[in-house]
DNA sequence: TATATTAATTAAAGCGCTTTAAACTTTTGG
DNA sequence: CCAAAAGTTTAAAGCGCTTTAATTAATATA
């Protein structure tokens, strides 16, 4: 099961059977063909273990999302694995579910396991702890975050231009006449992720001189389909808006699903939206309007990133805005 | 960064830091408060790579999923990851998307990183090519398939009891009145995940003196929810059939697409289950009558078969059926 | 006080690989 | 035919940890 085992039976010593197994030059052809022969008999499978302890490199990524039941990141996780495996890293993926202590945990874990990069999707919430990332930094472990949030000044990252696509969303919901636009969010209002949102969605209100309630932006206890469908529930039973815009897809889908049981018809009576753009958006309905994150380019950016961090090549830059882009379907309409 | 360096600074010897550091008896209280000062002060992280060089045990098990995309395999997921996580466990987690040579890349790749066993949802496929599970055997490396499939006699699973649970699918439609009912499967027909979801759907006609029309199974070139709504669409165009029902459950959203964009009204005209239970199967319109898997049992003691292998410990039974449940919902009706 | 126990510590080997530098072989060219 | 060059091969050290068996120190027993 080793290279002492082919060695003896091939009359050669490790030196030359390692070379063979990483089809490295500077060994004899006969001598190759033996080895290899050797080793196709009796099933070899070299050690990824021992290669690691001796290059100090163990050909892995880590990658920590926080919600593998939301199909956002699911794509986001198809993609990232694709990339490394391309170029040839394998992939250790670890689940957060948007919990710090968890995401401390893992991150420990993959610093043990002397991963060679990670990547995560950060927590939705703002935290208090960031020690575990100070000592990524502090050990110099290529880390991008990416899709969601940031932490610090000094993070790397890349995501979607949220204030953007909050922006352009807001602003056509506005141009077809809607006023009162719900906005759910997530608990932790100044958490990047929230709270670019609403900064866009504001600007929105602003720019058309049209002045909004605060009241509009209401919050969510997570970011899940459930979660936002009772607070969508509770919320239209008392009054109904013109509009329910979210965060992500689920939620929205978690909103169509309420106005459904109350019998208020979507877009008629209200009009709803989306963020991400998930392939389910076009399966509901009605298929809903949203906001494109364009996934595969943060796959690819963050990964981009992320290698050259390990290789230690310059990196142009390290806080990457992807632009959205309104994706407009049926589950919006001119307000009557 | 190593356990010498501290080592040195303590001036004691590896060995006794290498006690500390696993909490392990027999190193004086002192010394070890000593120990743990110093390691605290540097960061010290211990190495799993040495460290299961040295033990010969990586505590890592291999998850091979089929598709992160299906939330189905999401949930599973997530349930494993918990499984492993509370028996201090890491994962490491791969994507084959149904592609034999990726699996097999994939298993050679978890074979190399030397985990401590694997647990892989096989691929919707026959295969013609079992040589790395073969090889899995002959290294004793513990290995259980689950939720989905499997290739050979002697393979160790945990499944659903598809059989059954197309049985009870097809029977309850067929007590109901419907008797042209379509059933979409993929591709391999011959293969477990398909021919015992045939195999209750047959049963069910046949104890009800039925007789049933070949033509009634269709295939479909993949599972997922794309795939399926084209061949629904298609086939709904031809001949609008009594009931169809599905492999799983992000089909059935696919066949509720098309039925939609052919205004054929569910369930009134048509009735369409799925199979599953997702959680997005109470959120599509209708909500999906279906076949729910118990995912979390499958996840329960697919985990608990691995330990035991992994452990050495006797295995009761290699071969798990988890009996499903049919699960009624408003988009099955009474033929009218 | 000497001896038997028990506790604490460590030297050294080993896990399976890579890599460097040296040694040995063969080929080339004058 | 010999020296230089090129091609092969390998001994040995090292990666960071665990573990065994032996050694040393501390404590208890008679």
């Amino acid at each position: 099961m080793s290279l002492k085992i082919i060695a003896e039976k091939a009359q050669v010593s490790e030196a030359t059977v390692s070379l063979v197994m990483n089809n490295r030059p500077g060994v004899n052809a006969l001598t190759r063909e033996k080895v290899l022969a050797i080793a196709a008999e009796i099933g070899y499978v070299p050690n990824s273990i021992a290669r690691s302890l001796a290059m100090n490199k163990s050909n892995i990524i880590g990658l920590v999302i926080t919600d593998v039941e939301n199909p956002f990141y699911g794509s986001f996780t198809k993609y990232v694995n694709d990339i490394a495996k391309d170029n040839n890293y394998s992939l250790f993926i670890s689940i957060s579910y948007h919990d710090e202590n968890i995401e401390s945990e893992i991150l420990n874990t993959l610093i043990a396991q002397r991963v060679d990069g990670i990547i995560v999707t950060p927590s939705h919430k703002v935290r208090s702890n960031v020690d575990i990332f100070d000592q990524i930094d502090r050990k110099k472990i290529p880390c991008v975050l990416a899709t969601s949030n940031y932490m610090r000044e000094s993070d790397k990252f890349v995501m979607t231009d949220y204030a953007e696509g909050s922006y352009r969303l807001t602003n056509y919901l506005l141009s077809i006449g809607h006023r009162r636009i719900v906005h759910i969010i997530t608990s932790d209002k100044d958490s990047p992720i929230n709270s670019l949102r609403t900064e866009g969605y504001r600007r929105a209100f602003e720019e058309n001189g049209i002045k909004f309630d605060d009241d509009l932006i209401v919050t969510c206890n997570g970011a899940s389909m459930n979660y936002a469908y009772l607070v969508a529930k509770k919320l239209m039973q008392s009054k109904l808006p013109d509009a329910i815009i979210t965060i992500n897809d689920v939620m929205a889908i978690g909103v169509e699903k309420a106005a459904k049981e109350l019998k208020i018809r979507i877009p008629e009576e209200l009009s709803v939206a989306g963020y991400d753009d998930i392939l389910l958006s076009t399966f509901t309905e009605p298929p809903l309007t949203t906001v494109r994150q364009n996934i595969e380019e943060i796959a690819i950016q963050s990964m981009e990133m992320l290698f050259n961090l390990i290789d230690k090549k310059p990196v142009a830059q390290e806080q990457i805005f992807i632009p959205p882009e309104l994706i407009l379907r049926s589950s919006t309409m001119v307000k009557s």
